[in-house]
DNA sequence: GAATATATTAGAATTAGTCTAAATATAGAT
DNA sequence: ATCTATATTTAGACTAATTCTAATATATTC
């Protein structure tokens, strides 16, 4: 069910017609959460997307805002980033990438996909598939 | 701060005599605390440990096991394993090793340390020194 | 456009984890 | 051993992220 593709294809071929393909229903709300999230690559925490939707003047609830980010995760346009029990960001850049964490600052920073390791299906636990590789670096910063 | 060693070290060598070596005064909560999580090795959360530490007629309050996971963390006895927002592991074998997570059965389940990329400071961004590396291989059960 | 299915909502509920301030225990000095 | 300072533990209140509920609204199908 999960495609490879872009953010910046999906800016390009317009957000209903990548919804309809995908088999989800176009709403007033689910098309300005993805206007909000894929109008550029970030990462941003459920509650911030909700500020950031709902400050534009719209009204959309946080029920609708989380039941639509799990929609969009289970469909593959949004990565789900666990960085600790009450940090989950929403990277709405779904190519194959990952990430720093910086512990100091909180930031969270792309890394150069040739540093992502791969893995073959044959290391994978007897009878299982490949879902998702999340791989986070945290670092501090340098004492000088 | 942070030591590389082992879990069955520590079983070996005995518990006060590790934590002493660390600046850790002993009290009867963490030897307790420590007794149950170092037994072997394994993943567990904060409520699990929780209740496999007083199940034995001990009496160590929930906040203690809190307070004393986030030290043993700090310390670098045991690794903290963030799988999503309402599943934080505490793994007590703490030597270079990742882990694959089954979607479908919450099992958690260490990955072979050859199965680990290395990374070089270079490629840190600028001013950080690397903290952590946290690798979860998402599977799910194949259909046959 | 009526019937059916799907989506949205406010607010309650849940849950993991943190905080507080009082009580207890430990360590270091005498 | 006793005193004092410091560190630890505790119950329970609190917080914040997320999920649930069940009523309402919107979309899709016939």
């Amino acid at each position: 069910m999960k495609s490879d593709w872009s953010s910046s294809e999906l800016r390009r071929r317009g957000i209903d017609a990548v919804l309809n393909e995908h088999g989800v229903n176009v709403t007033r709300q689910r098309r300005i959460i993805a206007d909000t999230l894929f109008a550029r690559n970030q990462h941003v925490t459920a509650d911030q997307l909700f500020e950031a939707v709902n400050s534009t003047g719209a009204r959309v609830s946080k029920a609708t805002v989380y039941n639509t980010l799990g929609l969009f995760v289970r469909k593959g346009f949004v990565r789900e980033i666990f960085i600790d029990a009450s940090r989950t960001f929403y990277d709405s850049n779904n190519s194959r990438h990952h990430h720093f964490y910086n512990v100091d600052t909180g930031d969270l920073i792309d890394m150069k996909a040739r540093l992502v390791p791969h893995f073959i299906d044959q290391d994978l636990p007897e009878g299982t598939a490949m879902d998702a590789v999340d791989l986070v670096i945290r670092v501090r910063n340098k004492v000088s």
